[in-house]
RNA sequence: AGUCUUGUAGCUCAUAUGGUAAGAGCACUACACUGAUAAUGUAGAGGUACGUGGUUCAAUUCCACGCAAGACUACCA
C-alpha cells in the first residue's frame, strides 16, 4: 500500500475504472425523477477555475440523488454564440466589423467561429471530466446547433402569435465612421474615454401653458434649459425637469426666465441684476407645454406627447450642473431615450419614401433637408479627415444667437469608438422587442416568479423581484453576424410579416420561391433524404439564411430582418431547446417529466441574465415556472478578491491545478471554504492546507485499517456476520452516536443544498472525532495480539463509521471515497450503488456523548496544568481532585469513561471532591446580569458595577448565603437572578488548581520515587520504540535489547521489576546484558537492539 | 455615475448579537506526545470588529457620512 496520498493518481484510477465499467455518469432507474437545469456557460476561451463552481454543485447535487435513488436527468450545455466570439475572431483575423461582409464574407467568418466553437468543446468536455461531472455518450446540448436553434425558432413563432414581438428603434452607441453600434463592452474597452472640450450653452425656451400661479405676469416666460449637444437640438420633444427641488422664476434684463435656485450663483455673477419672482418646486410646472425651439421636422404623429416638460423619473438630473432643466431628443441620447419610453413621449423622425429615418444619417451627417445648409454636415466635426472642419455646433449657436443666454467651454470625459478613435453618438438602430411591460404578461411573469425557492438567499431573491418590477421589453436582436438567425421575412414596404417556427415550415417557402422564380435552388434540399431528417447536413446561420428570399400570399417577395438573436435568449430557450421541444421529446416536457426543473445554479451575475430569460420564456410559453429551487452562488475570485480576467493576469490554470491537486482537493475547496452564497478568494495556499490537513488525516484512516486489517486477517464483511455478537465498549458507542447524529444532520443539509455546512461537519468528524480521538484512544485495541470482543468491536467500529462517512462524502468528494471504498469494502462494485446512509435516532446517547465532550475538556485542562508546571505526560502523577458540580456528576459515577482521563494525562487515580473542602483557594467575585439589569436600572448602572467590583470576600459570602444584593447609598435591592457569581484562581504550591466558573480542577504534582522510576522506564520504553522504527524495523518484528552492563547496573531494580512490560511493549523477546559497548553496527542487525543508558 | 452587498487576528472563515472576557482552523514561537507521523497535544503571541460622527445606561451589532472590495445598471444632458 503506498503510503503516500496522490489524489491526481486516485482520480486517474477511479476514472477508467468507471468508464470500464460503464459508471461515467450513472443513473438509477426510477420513476423518481431530479431534473437539474445545466446554465450553458458562454464559449469564449479557455475555462477558468472561475467556471467550474456551478458545475461542482451541481454534480454534488446529482450524486446525491442518486444516492438517494432519484433519477437524475441533467444535461449539460455550452453557450456558443455571442459577441466574445466574434470579437475573438476579428482580432485574430485583424478585422473590424465594418469588414465582415466585405473583404471576408459573413460565410467565411462565421466558418471560423465554427471552427473555434469547435476546437474550444473538446477542451470544455475534457475539463468537464477533470472536475468529475462526466458528459455520457457525448449528450449534451450547444446552442448553435440546427435542433437548437429550430426550438428557438419555435419559440420565436410562438411568442409572435401571442402578438409580443413588435420591432421599433433603441438607441445604442454607434460609431459612424465604423458604421456600427458598439456594445457596451466594447465601450469600457481601455483608453476609449477621452477628455473633449465641448460647449455648454443656456437656451430660452418660451412656455406655452402658463402655470396658474404665473397669472399676474404678462410677459413671456422662458425656461433655461442646460446641453452640451447643441446638435441634437432640432430633434428635442422634452424638457425634463425634478420635481423635489427648487426652482426660481427671475426677472433679468426684461426677461422672464425660469431656472433651479442652485444654478443662480453660479450662471448669474452679479446677483443684483436679478430679481427673484418665485420659488416653486419642479413639480408645480411638470406637464406645462412649450414652444417648439428649431420648428424643422415635426414629431411623430402618434398619441404620444410632445413639447412638454416632464419629471425626472430616473434620476438623471445632477442639480449642481447646468440649470436644472435639461432638454432631450429622443432619438439621440440613452437616458432621452429611455425616459421618453417612461414618459411615453414622442420622437422626430423624417418621412422618406414611406419610411421613417432620423435626421442623422448612418454616416453621422445631418439629411439633405435639414435646413441653413446643415444638410450633409457632420454632426461632429471630429468626424471630418480634412483640416477644414465645418461645426454643426457652432452654427446651430449662430442660429439660435437670439434665444442663447450663456455659452461656456466644457470639459468632460466621452467614450470614443476602440476602433476609429472617434466619438460615438447615440443612435436609433431598429430592433425587434418583446413586450413584457403589457399587464397581463408582466402580472404572470411576477406571480410565477413567487412560486420560485431562492436558496438561502432572501436578499437575492428580493433583487430579482425588484428586477422583474421594473421589467422593461427586452431587445431580442442584435446587428451581428454569429447568433441565431431571427426567423422572421417580411416584405420591403414592411406590410407582410412570415414568422418561420421550424426547418420544415422553412423548406416548404423556400420550394414555394422556387415555383415562383425568386430562389434556384433548395439550400435545405439535403435535410430530408428519404423520410430520414439529417440534422447534420444544414446550416442555419446567417449567410445561408440572408440568402433566402421567400414569397408573401400575393406572391410579393419577402427578405430576412437581417438581424440575429440575443445570445441571452438562446440560453433562456434552454428549458425547450435542450430536448429539441416539440419536435421530439414533446411528451417529456408536455408531460412535465423534464419540466421544469428541480434545481438550478450559477453566478450571482446570472440574475439579470439566464434566471431572468428562463423565467420570462417559460413564463411566455407555458404560463409556468422553469425552475422550482434556484441556489445563487457567490463568485470566484482571486486571493487579492479581484474579479478573474485575462486582462488582469490573475486566472488560474484549472489544469495544472487538477493535476496537482487532484479534483477532488479543489471540490472540496471550493465547498468547504465558504458559505455558497458569499465570494471565494481563491488561494492556493489554502489548497495545499486542505490536502495536508482533510485528505492526509482521512487517508490516514484508512491506511491505518488497511493495514492492520490485513495483519489480522479481518475484513468487513466478516465482522458484519459476527455483529450480534460483538459487544461494544464506551468509546465505541460514543463515536456511533456522533456518527449518527452527523448523518441525521447531513441528510437535513443536504436537502437545503447546504453543502459548505455539510463538508464542514464531515471535517470535523473525520479530524476530530474519528482521528484525533476515537483512533487515538483505540490504538492498543487493534494493536493488542488478542483477538477478543474488544478488537472486534474496535474493528467493526471503524469499518462502519469509515463506510457511512464515505458514502456521506461521495457526492462532494467522489473519486477517493471510491477509492478507499473500493479498498475495504469488496461486497459491491462500486460506491454509487449505496443508499445515502440515515441517522438512526436509537443510536444516538446523548449522555455519553455529553460525559465524552466533559472528558475531552478536563483532558485539556490537566494536560494544561501539566504544562504550566513543564512536567511532561510521560512522567506519571498520583491523583487528581475534580470538584463536583451539576454538570459531571453523572461522569463522577462512571468508571470506564474515567479511565479514559487517567489514560490520556497519565495520572494514577481521580477523585472528585466537594467545593466546600477548597473554598480557601478560592476567590469569589460578583458579575451583573447587564441584560437584566441594564433596562431595570438604566444610567444606575455603572454605579452598581463598581459598588460590587470593591466587595471583598466576606461581603460576597454573605451575599451568597443571603441570596440577594442590598446597596445602601443608591437603596437598591438586586435579587439572584441580576447577577451571578465567578469562581477565581489563587495558586498553591503542590497543587496546581483550575478555576473557570463551575469547572474546577486540582493536579497533585508531588513526584514520589516509585513515580518517578515509572516516568524512566516509560522514557527507557519510548527511546527503543524510536529507534525501532529509525532503523526500519517492521511493526511486527521481534527484538533482542541489549544493555551495557555498567550502565545497567544503576538501573537493575527497575527494569527487572518492569522487565515484563517492557518486553511487551517493545516486542522484545529478551533483555540481554552485554560486557562492552559495541559499535554501531549492531543498529543494523535485523534482531539486536542496543540501547546506551545514558540518563538518570 | 446610480443601486445593492461586503468589511471581524497575518490568512481563511464562524457563532451570537444592543449587555461589559469577540470564537475556530491555518501560519508563527516554545514545549510535549507519537509504530496512522508531511499527523497530534498544550501554551504563547496576535483584535480600538474599515474610519468618523450620532442614538443609548450600554454599539462590533442600530442610524448617517466617508473609505475599500465586489455585483448589477449604466457611462449620459
Amino acid at each position: 500500500m503506498n503510503n503516500k496520498l496522490e489524489l491526481y493518481k486516485i482520480y486517474k484510477k477511479i476514472f477508467n475504472y468507471w468508464k470500464k465499467n460503464y459508471l461515467i455518469n450513472f443513473k438509477k432507474k426510477n420513476k423518481k425523477k431530479f431534473i437539474i437545469y445545466d446554465g450553458p456557460p458562454s464559449m469564449n476561451g479557455n475555462p477558468g477555475i472561475h467556471h467550474i463552481f456551478s458545475r461542482i454543485i451541481k454534480d454534488i447535487v446529482y450524486r446525491f440523488y442518486t444516492l438517494n435513488n432519484y433519477e437524475v436527468i441533467n444535461k449539460l450545455g455550452w453557450d456558443t454564440h455571442g459577441l466574445p466570439i466574434e470579437l475573438y475572431i476579428e482580432k485574430k483575423l485583424k478585422i473590424n466589423k465594418s469588414d465582415i461582409g466585405k473583404s471576408i464574407s459573413i460565410k467565411k467568418f462565421n466558418k471560423y467561429c465554427k471552427k473555434f466553437i469547435n476546437k474550444n468543446l473538446n477542451f470544455w468536455i475534457k475539463f468537464t471530466n477533470k472536475i468529475g461531472y462526466f458528459i455520457k455518450d457525448n449528450k449534451y446540448y450547444i446552442t448553435c446547433n440546427s435542433k437548437y436553434i429550430e426550438s428557438v425558432w419555435w419559440i420565436i413563432k410562438q411568442i409572435f402569435n401571442k402578438k409580443l414581438l413588435y420591432k421599433d428603434y433603441k438607441v445604442l452607441p454607434y460609431s459612424p465612421i465604423a458604421g456600427t453600434s458598439i456594445s457596451y463592452q466594447e465601450l469600457n474597452l481601455p483608453n476609449t474615454k477621452k477628455k473633449i472640450t465641448i460647449y455648454s450653452i443656456y437656451i430660452l425656451f418660451k412656455l406655452k401653458t402658463k402655470p396658474y400661479f404665473f397669472n399676474k405676469i404678462k410677459n413671456t416666460i422662458h425656461i433655461l434649459v442646460w446641453t452640451t449637444t447643441p446638435w441634437t437640438l432640432p430633434s428635442n420633444t422634452a424638457l425634463l425637469i425634478k420635481d423635489n427641488i427648487y426652482y426660481l422664476l427671475i426677472k433679468y434684463n426684461n426677461l422672464y426666465i425660469i431656472t433651479s435656485k442652485k444654478s443662480v450663483k453660479f450662471l448669474f455673477n452679479k446677483l443684483n441684476t436679478i430679481k427673484i419672482l418665485y420659488k416653486f418646486k419642479g413639480e408645480k410646472i411638470i406637464n406645462c407645454e412649450y414652444y417648439q425651439l428649431l420648428k424643422w421636422f415635426k414629431p411623430l404623429n402618434n398619441n404620444k406627447k410632445k413639447f412638454i416638460i416632464i419629471k425626472d423619473t430616473l434620476n438623471i438630473i445632477k442639480e449642481n450642473k447646468g440649470s436644472g432643466i435639461i432638454h432631450i431628443a429622443p432619438t439621440f441620447g440613452k437616458d432621452d431615450y429611455e425616459i421618453s419610453i417612461k414618459e411615453n413621449i414622442s420622437s422626430i423622425f423624417y418621412k422618406y419614401k414611406k419610411k421613417i429615418i432620423p435626421i442623422v444619417d448612418k454616416y453621422g451627417k445631418y439629411i439633405k433637408v435639414v435646413p441653413y445648409g446643415l444638410g450633409g454636415k457632420y454632426v461632429k466635426n471630429s468626424y471630418y479627415n480634412n483640416k477644414n472642419k465645418f461645426s454643426v455646433d457652432k452654427k446651430i449657436i449662430k442660429i439660435l444667437k437670439n434665444k442663447i443666454l450663456i455659452i461656456k467651454k466644457y470639459k468632460h470625459k466621452y467614450p470614443h469608438c476602440w476602433r476609429t478613435n472617434k466619438p460615438i453618438i447615440y443612435y436609433p438602430i431598429e430592433s425587434w422587442f418583446i413586450n413584457l411591460t403589457k399587464k397581463n404578461i408582466k402580472n404572470r411573469i411576477l406571480n410565477l416568479s413567487k412560486k420560485i425557492n431562492w436558496i438561502t438567499n432572501t436578499l437575492i431573491k428580493n433583487k430579482f423581484i425588484d428586477w422583474l418590477n421594473n421589467i422593461k421589453d427586452w431587445n431580442i436582436t442584435r446587428t451581428r453576424y454569429w447568433g441565431t438567425p431571427l426567423p422572421i421575412w417580411s416584405t420591403k414596404d414592411n406590410k407582410s410579416l412570415l414568422v418561420i417556427g421550424s426547418i420544415k415550415e422553412l423548406y416548404n417557402e423556400i420550394n414555394k420561391s422556387i415555383k415562383l422564380g425568386y430562389m434556384k435552388k433548395n439550400p435545405f434540399k439535403k435535410w430530408i433524404n428519404k423520410n430520414f431528417i439529417n440534422y447534420n447536413k444544414i446550416n442555419l446561420h446567417k449567410d445561408i439564411l440572408d440568402k433566402i428570399i421567400l414569397s408573401n400570399k400575393n406572391g410579393k417577395k419577402m427578405y430576412r430582418e437581417s438581424y440575429v438573436l440575443d445570445v441571452w435568449f438562446d440560453s433562456g430557450s434552454s428549458t425547450y431547446a435542450q430536448y429539441h421541444y416539440p419536435f421530439k421529446n414533446s411528451n417529456l416536457i408536455d408531460n412535465k417529466i423534464y419540466y421544469p426543473s428541480n434545481f438550478i445554479s450559477e453566478g450571482t451575475d446570472q440574475i439579470r441574465g439566464w434566471f431572468f430569460t428562463l423565467h420570462i420564456i417559460s413564463s411566455i410559453i407555458s404560463n409556468n415556472i422553469s425552475y422550482k429551487n434556484v441556489l445563487p452562488l457567490g463568485l470566484i475570485l482571486d486571493k487579492n478578491g479581484h474579479k478573474m480576467s485575462k486582462s488582469k493576469g490573475n486566472t488560474l490554470n484549472p489544469f495544472k491545478l487538477i493535476y496537482e491537486y487532484g479534483p477532488d482537493c479543489i471540490r472540496w475547496y471550493l465547498i468547504f471554504n465558504n458559505n455558497h452564497n458569499k465570494n471565494i478568494k481563491f488561494n492556493i495556499k489554502d489548497l495545499k492546507k486542505i490536502k495536508n490537513k482533510f485528505f492526509n488525516t482521512l487517508y490516514n484512516i484508512f491506511i491505518f485499517i488497511y493495514n492492520y486489517s490485513n495483519i489480522d486477517k479481518y475484513n468487513y464483511n466478516y465482522l458484519k456476520k459476527i455483529k450480534n455478537k460483538i459487544v461494544f465498549n464506551y468509546i465505541d458507542k460514543w463515536i456511533i452516536s456522533k456518527l449518527n447524529n452527523l448523518l441525521l444532520k447531513i441528510n437535513k443539509y443536504f436537502k437545503i443544498f447546504n453543502f459548505t455546512k455539510i463538508s464542514r461537519l464531515i471535517n470535523i468528524f473525520i479530524v476530530k472525532d474519528l482521528s484525533n480521538w476515537y483512533i487515538r484512544l483505540s490504538r492498543n485495541r487493534f494493536w493488542k495480539n488478542t483477538k477478543d470482543n474488544d478488537k472486534k468491536s474496535a474493528y467493526l467500529t471503524l469499518f462502519i463509521c469509515l463506510k457511512k462517512i464515505l458514502i456521506v462524502s461521495y457526492p462532494i468528494i467522489p473519486f477517493i471515497t471510491e477509492y478507499i471504498y473500493l479498498k475495504l469494502y469488496k461486497d459491491k462494485i462500486s460506491i454509487i450503488y449505496n443508499n445515502i446512509p440515515k441517522g438512526i435516532c436509537k443510536l444516538i446517547n446523548r449522555k455519553i456523548e455529553y460525559n465524552m465532550y466533559i472528558i475531552r475538556k478536563y483532558t485539556k485542562i490537566i494536560l494544561s496544568l501539566r504544562k504550566r508546571k513543564n512536567i511532561k505526560v510521560r512522567q506519571p502523577l498520583s491523583s487528581i481532585y475534580i470538584v463536583i458540580n451539576k454538570y459531571n456528576k453523572e461522569l463522577s459515577k462512571l468508571i470506564k469513561p474515567l479511565e479514559i482521563i487517567k489514560k490520556e494525562v497519565n495520572v494514577k487515580k481521580i477523585s472528585f471532591i466537594n467545593i466546600k473542602n477548597i473554598n480557601k483557594y478560592i476567590l469569589k467575585k460578583i458579575k451583573l446580569n447587564y441584560s437584566i439589569v441594564g433596562p431595570k436600572y438604566k444610567s444606575l448602572v455603572n454605579k452598581i458595577s463598581i459598588y460590587l467590583n470593591n466587595l471583598n470576600q466576606k461581603e460576597i459570602y454573605k451575599i451568597i448565603k443571603n441570596k440577594y444584593i442590598y446597596i445602601k447609598q443608591l437603596n437598591i435591592k438586586l435579587n439572584n437572578k441580576d447577577y451571578y457569581i465567578l469562581n477565581q484562581n489563587i495558586n498553591n504550591k503542590d497543587n496546581l488548581i483550575y478555576i473557570k466558573n463551575n469547572t474546577i480542577i486540582i493536579l497533585n504534582t508531588i513526584i514520589t520515587d516509585k513515580l518517578k522510576n515509572e516516568g524512566w522506564i516509560r522514557d527507557f520504553i519510548r527511546n527503543i520504540q524510536f529507534i525501532r522504527k529509525n532503523k526500519n524495523f517492521k511493526i511486527t518484528d521481534k527484538i533482542y535489547i541489549l544493555l551495557y552492563k555498567k550502565s545497567y547496573l544503576i538501573v537493575k531494580n527497575i527494569i527487572k521489576k518492569y522487565n515484563y512490560f517492557i518486553k511487551n511493549e517493545t516486542l522484545a523477546k529478551k533483555i540481554i546484558i552485554i560486557n562492552y559497548k559495541p559499535n554501531n553496527n549492531i543498529y543494523y542487525n535485523s534482531k539486536f537492539i542496543y540501547y546506551d543508558i545514558n540518563l538518570i
